[in-house]
DNA sequence: GTTAGCACTCCCATATATTGAGTGCTAACA
DNA sequence: TGTTAGCACTCAATATATGGGAGTGCTAAC
């Protein structure tokens, strides 16, 4: 990054970047001059245009094309050149409407953030759900479906609620899961999943010894399955985005990047890798370590609420693509979708709890 | 469909659709002579494919082509020529194993089912989730979140549970959202939606008429949101199958037709309009009277639970499918499904009920 | 340091063979 | 009368020229 280039080698590249950008055809010296007034000739422009070549900022696809940016070029004009893009009014507008009538759900808000994040930028969305660690438990019901089978629901305090089909012995009654549902309710309230603690398991165990068969279920549900249920689970928007992208005309791009796509995990690694930087991150091309994803650029943050990370959302495109308008975009859903689910939390945390 | 054609122009017709279904390349006359051994030359295979072509089974994409099978062939070898094919073992004992682990979730099962459609025949798969209609409540819940806020929980003696976020007013507590519950329990339960009749909702605001307002909201999402809620949902499996086909190699037909499928109530049109038909439905090409899937189609059929229907699946590929396997793989799991729904069913309803 | 001019490169679109799979027709054969 | 060998014909698909045209690098003059 020590480079320092002169001013109207920064023009020039900003206006080559600029130019590909919208029309993502390689740039000439031609357009340079006719479309961005820079005062200088085409041949002006070439000479730096070869300079900015030697230096890597730019390259040719082949001798007698114009220029296109290399990903050093792209990362120089990300840190350096490019002036961010406020929303438009029409934009915030659209954001404050689809968020007022959908606030209560975090689901149905990681929904609306994925939409608004893939429409406003024309590119595919990636929304981490919130990691579920730090949500605590308000609420757990057992309730009988049979004679073998019960239904265990845990009503956390952020609005999301879970259930999971368990089995239990065939002596179990209904008021024997009321009860267990009572004891749960009145130790686990309040604690969240990491936090549930030997000790408080042990206390439970002693007060229900006699469920202990059922017991060993339903906690390991609540301990590990659904704990583990939403983290890592992703939402896709915008996903057919991509065939609009002149780069991926292709279908066997398309394929392989599809491919990658449908795996989860491997989305969830790209959207963890990230444990430093704190506001937007822009990973370029290659600075994307998956085969296949080399020719994409990811712009993400991390969300969370009082200063906790609970997950983080990005948007996902070709490296040539528009970073001055999907960084200013990720960068307001970010503190949207951060101040929603905050409501959500607030909501449950500070006012008087009645169950 | 009065039709009759003699033997020899049966097989020939068979051999044409057979070949192009797997090579999707035009037929000559010599291949039908080599690879399937009708003991003639290519040249009587010319007349006969000429026949053919003058009734409207076959058809040349140019002079100087082979011959492909018309919607009209197709019909034909679906209706009176194709043998079905019987699953593998191998294929039956998949089936089994990925049924057996999610026995217990109606969602779940809809999951698999979905997956296995698609992996089976390597097209899309579209299944319709189970209409709520007829499935009865078993159990509800109003949990407190906040001062302003409740969360009303439904479980469907299905196994579905259903949730919803409502407001209630600041001054119910506690105590009052458990007094709804178990007025609610007691007169809702065993109730499927639709049948909810008036004068057991006068019954219930008369035994609850302090609760006027919460009692409004509560009912109405009981009534109305939850009961549409699923209904008319769909699940795709394979959606990205359709980038293996040759004739969606064309990015333009590829962005047309998922963009139809990304619309769930065209989808669920797709699905629904059978009323009439037993067994496995198949509609060819223009059979299916959506603009952008011309080159499309679906064999479908309804599945459902004591003879009740509740819902519909089916795979989704180019008019030139294996019929005879997709056939057979629909039939098959339609049967899969049906019965492991009814297994469902069957346990909550005939057993005992507990709670 | 800038710019006009010019030769050069190389993609792309168009036109022009060439090939080859497949046909329809005819005439001979069983 | 049905079948088949033979042959001329058709036409997509594949290669093979051809002519711009957009863009460059270099040189020399300003």
């Amino acid at each position: 990054m020590g480079f320092e280039l002169d001013n109207r080698k920064k023009r020039i590249l900003q206006a080559v970047i600029k130019d590909y950008i919208t029309t993502a055809e390689p740039v000439g010296s031609r357009t340079i001059a006719r479309k961005y007034g820079l005062g200088v000739s085409p041949a002006t422009i070439r000479n730096e245009m070869a300079d900015l070549e030697e230096m890597g900022f730019l390259e040719q696809p082949h001798t007698s094309a114009g220029r296109i940016p290399t990903e050093r070029g792209y990362r120089y004009y990300v840190d350096c050149l490019m002036q961010k893009e406020e929303l438009s009014f029409n934009e915030e507008d659209l954001i404050q409407r689809e968020y007022r009538s959908k606030i209560d759900d975090v689901g149905q808000v990681i929904h609306i953030t994925g939409q608004l994040l893939s429409q406003l930028t024309s590119y595919t969305a990636v929304v981490q759900k919130p990691k579920m660690g730090f949500s605590s438990f308000k609420n757990i019901q057992l309730i009988g479906m049979d004679k073998e089978r019960a239904i265990l629901i845990a009503v956390m305090d952020n609005g999301i609620v879970q259930h999971r089909m368990i089995e239990v012995p065939g002596s179990i009654t209904g008021n024997d899961l009321a009860a267990i549902s009572a004891v749960l309710n009145a130790k686990l309230s309040g604690f969240t999943m990491e936090s549930i603690k030997n000790t408080l398991i042990k206390e439970i165990y002693i007060e229900l010894a006699r469920y202990r068969r059922t017991l060993d279920m339903v906690l390991d549900v609540l301990r590990f399955s659904l704990a583990s249920d939403n983290d890592d689970k992703i939402y896709l928007g915008g996903l057919f985005n991509i065939l609009n992208q002149p780069e991926f005309q292709n279908v066997e791009k398309l394929k392989t990047l599809l491919g990658l796509l449908e795996q989860e995990n491997l989305l969830s690694n790209l959207m963890a890798a990230d444990p430093s930087a704190s506001g937007v991150t822009v990973r370029i091309g290659g600075e994307i370590s998956y085969q296949g994803m080399q020719d994409c650029s990811m712009v993400m943050a991390i969300y969370g609420v009082k200063g906790q990370t609970i997950g983080s959302l990005g948007v996902l495109g070709p490296t040539r693509m528009d970073y001055a308008k999907v960084i200013s975009v990720v960068e307001y859903m970010t503190r949207k979708l951060s101040f929603a689910l905050e409501n959500i939390f607030k909501g449950l945390v500070d006012k008087e709890v009645r169950f």
